[in-house]
DNA sequence: CCCGATATTTAGGTTAGTCTAAATATTATT
DNA sequence: AATAATATTTAGACTAACCTAAATATCGGG
């Protein structure tokens, strides 16, 4: 059983090899981990001991296998916690990430199942993040954006690619939301700035930085 | 912030001092947490530093007002999880112990009154225990077993006082869980035994001791 | 009221995880 | 290719929580 300290270093592996193909360096994980460098040497050299990834001193670490496996656990187990405390505690979706960072711990296969039986297989959590399945198999990631589509299509909003409290909380003046109907009216060719109607009813001005972090479908009819 | 394992500490000292009036001696700390003696005392004199706890050496302990009111919270959300477990996941009462021992833990005072709000204001957990509210009161105890009862009086289970999983999957042979009714057809005078008939369908015979280990309540007209 | 049994504490050691500061590797620049 | 800048590792120390073994208190029975 890996101890809580030794999930959350898998996790930020896994997540530094996954996004923008960045290399898992003893820099960049201790960053990402508010710790500090000499500490994580420490770690990598004990994770690789205990097989969960491949390390050689002074080469970023892969994880193994069975370390692998343990990360998307802990992914899929944050997202579920995720998507239960929106949909079913009416949580903000910029409040969830603090208690889904400790629930995420929690040990039972069992419970998890459940957990996403009870939510009825939920495929994205409320940031529009793919949730791996119990095979640890992830459904198709999220791609397009707002910035991809042209003037008069009508879509709606299933994720953000930028998490920050800040872009989440502007979301929130905007009356953005997941599941959200936007039809864009206007594209400015000067800074790809969008004139959106928001639901059918109020007319918004956003810019190109929003519009790229937003995902969306097109609407069916 | 007390860490996890004082939270344990402080939890075992306030059950010990409660239940059944008996003293939170070291050794009887000890064996709650299967631990060692050595260890316990250590812990005290940490406890006592911090002042969640009144200790003197070779006295037992008792809680001061903070220590108890972790206590409180943490028994609180403990029996939370469990009704969730139990109510919106279909645990049995029998299985939900280990996963609450985590979940109990959780820091959110927010996350516990959305759950609290979410389940509708449960009054007791699965087993019967009281759960106190988010001003750390709790309802009245349960206190009236079957076996305080008289022939054909007719009740409903509201709660077990042993918790053993040996009496709880007992109880589920007998088809007896929270909320059944029992209809006494018959008491042995000679050894307290009881012909039960349960939710109006099938006789059971019934011990003393099962008796003596179900709380219930008059089943109301 | 003393003495053996039991309970409790102390002493000293272990492990996981962290830190700072110093040493060493790697990489980038000229 | 040499050196400067940066990244990484090592050395040595710290804390929380635990352990075993030894020392010391307390308690109950003669």
């Amino acid at each position: 059983m890996p101890s809580l300290t030794e999930e959350n270093y898998l996790k930020a592996i896994f997540v530094l090899n996954h996004e923008s193909q960045n290399k898992a360096s003893t820099n960049a994980i201790a960053e990402r981990m508010s710790t500090k460098a000499s500490s994580v040497s420490d770690m990598l050299k004990r994770l690789n001991d205990k097989k969960l990834i491949n390390y050689q001193k002074y080469q970023s670490a892969e994880l193994t296998k069975s370390g692998e496996k343990i990360a998307i656990a802990i992914i899929r187990k944050h997202r579920l916690w995720e998507y239960f405390l929106v949909e079913k505690l009416s949580f903000g979706w910029d409040e969830v990430h603090d208690i889904a960072e400790q629930l995420e711990h929690i040990k039972s296969k069992e419970l998890t199942n459940r957990l996403e039986e009870f939510l009825d297989f939920p495929v994205f959590d409320p940031h529009g993040d793919p949730i791996p399945d119990r095979n640890g198999i992830f459904p198709m990631e999220l791609n397009e954006t707002l910035s991809s589509y042209s003037e008069n299509q009508e879509m709606t909003v299933i994720g953000v690619k930028d998490h920050s409290t800040e872009f989440l909380s502007y979301l929130g003046v905007l009356s953005i939301e997941l599941g959200t109907k936007i039809k864009i009216e206007k594209i400015n060719e000067f800074d790809q700035s969008q004139e959106i109607i928001i639901d059918g009813k109020s007319n918004k001005h956003i810019s190109k930085e929003v519009a790229e972090n937003l995902f969306v479908k097109l609407t069916e009819e």
